[in-house]
DNA sequence: CGCTGGTTGCGCACGCTGTTCGCATGAAGG
DNA sequence: CCTTCATGCGAACAGCGTGCGCAACCAGCG
């Protein structure tokens, strides 16, 4: 508590003033950004306000606005702050494959990392030109040119959109089972039996024994495998383009 | 206008009062759900507020209350109902491809009239368990199982999942168009030295000129075509999946 | 040293949101 | 006619994004 803002006095006067403490970092359009990103993580897309943003940097709701022109803004900073975590292999390469597969895993953890993410780059479509962003995806195209493809945009937009989709999905689950506040495996259990009844009028939408017996101890693990599952069914369609 | 709802008189008077007007169908669920639709689709899904959609109802917002819990319910009931207008050809179609892929082209067009769509379902993750919704999962099951893959909800979510972010991707993209006023080919020749100016540093990131051409006469055409090219990848990579 | 101009923080206020509560109305059943 | 019940709704609450104008500080200059 570096500074007490107590609203005290609400007769306006001279004397009981609160002086201005330059002791921290005051406000920056960097610190605003990562507090904000700190604050979607922890508590979802739709527990970040300017009014609760501004209260966790000491700060009013309207100061933000000096470093920041609008709330929408604040959102594609941060999205593009964290494009900056995603990995993708250098062009040169030597298994395009295992790159492709590196940099669509890498995604992926960010996206769950940051289950806001898919949706602002959702909501707001192509308007995302901010720089760690666009160095993605020149690294992606370089990648894509590099393995070859004759059209890399085309291969480019079908392994993205099968990883953002999938991402999309899991992040929607992840922040439904952190909203329980129970771990996946227990949110699952308790919710099996409600899907069985659901599933028992349509023949085909049955559960294998296995993958109940899988989802309710290694959850994770399952997701991981249905990722990659998807994901090398793609490629595989994939290779089946490259000029031999 | 069959109901003036005019604040008029401040003063409670009996005799100033309005009548219960019971000519119109009232209000019901139906009602207010399709009065969303039509407000979501026309406006986007920012636009939508219950205060403004019970004026467009001649009823006060509150009064939607009755038939609809909450707002998040409404969301769910408007997706449902749009559900409904994703065809899927039955199980014992001769070709699993073509009838996969009609299933695929069936939501997109659904998804594409209603860009609110995908981000709703984006939003809630698998909460979604509407009648609509539940019929089109088992439509989409019962289709993979007789194509004859073993694991058909690994095939199900692997095609889902691209045909899924491709969609949210157009739809957003879309949404942008309709902001602009303007057609989506006057839009893309408005931005599209911008669009090469950003990526003159990048390399890889330059545009055929093939494809500039193509934007600014068809854009619909080449975005059908993009669509259908990754479905047809991931189709080829689930081919060799099936046995044989 | 004092003055001045520009930057930064912020209290206030506006119009909007989803939702709750309690009351008034009309229809239905006895 | 009286009672019960479902329905509509006005008022109110807490919260939101944000424009405006003032107060406080810092840098540079005379």
């Amino acid at each position: 508590m570096t500074r007490s803002t107590k609203k005290a006095a609400p007769i306006p006067s001279v004397w009981a003033r609160e002086q201005r403490r330059s002791d921290q970092p005051a406000l920056s359009r960097e610190a605003i950004v990562r507090e904000a990103i700190a604050m979607l993580d922890a508590d979802g897309i739709e527990a970040l306000s300017m009014r609760k943003l501004g209260a966790r940097l000491n700060a009013g709701a309207t100061s933000l606005y000096r470093h920041v022109a609008t709330k929408d803004e604040l959102m594609e900073l941060a999205v593009d702050e964290v494009a900056a975590e995603i990995h993708v292999p250098p062009a040169d390469s030597p298994d395009w494959r295992a790159a492709v597969t590196e940099a669509a895993g890498s995604f992926r953890t960010t996206a769950l990392r940051h289950p806001w993410l898919t949706l602002v780059l959702g909501q707001a479509g192509l308007a995302y030109l901010g720089p760690n962003y666009m160095s993605f995806s020149e690294r992606l195209a370089a990648l894509f040119t590099a393995a070859g493809f004759p059209e890399p945009s085309r291969a480019i937009e079908t392994v993205f959109s099968y990883v953002m989709g999938m991402s999309n999905a899991e992040a929607a689950w992840l922040t439904t089972v952190a909203r329980s506040g129970e771990t996946e495996a227990d949110f699952i259990a308790r919710l099996m039996p409600a899907a069985q009844r659901a599933a028992a009028d349509h023949t085909h939408l049955a559960i294998p024994h296995a993958e109940v017996e899988e989802a309710t101890t290694d959850p994770v693990a399952l997701r991981d495998m249905k990722f990659a599952y998807g994901l090398e069914v793609v490629l595989d369609g994939l290779a089946l383009r490259l000029p031999k």
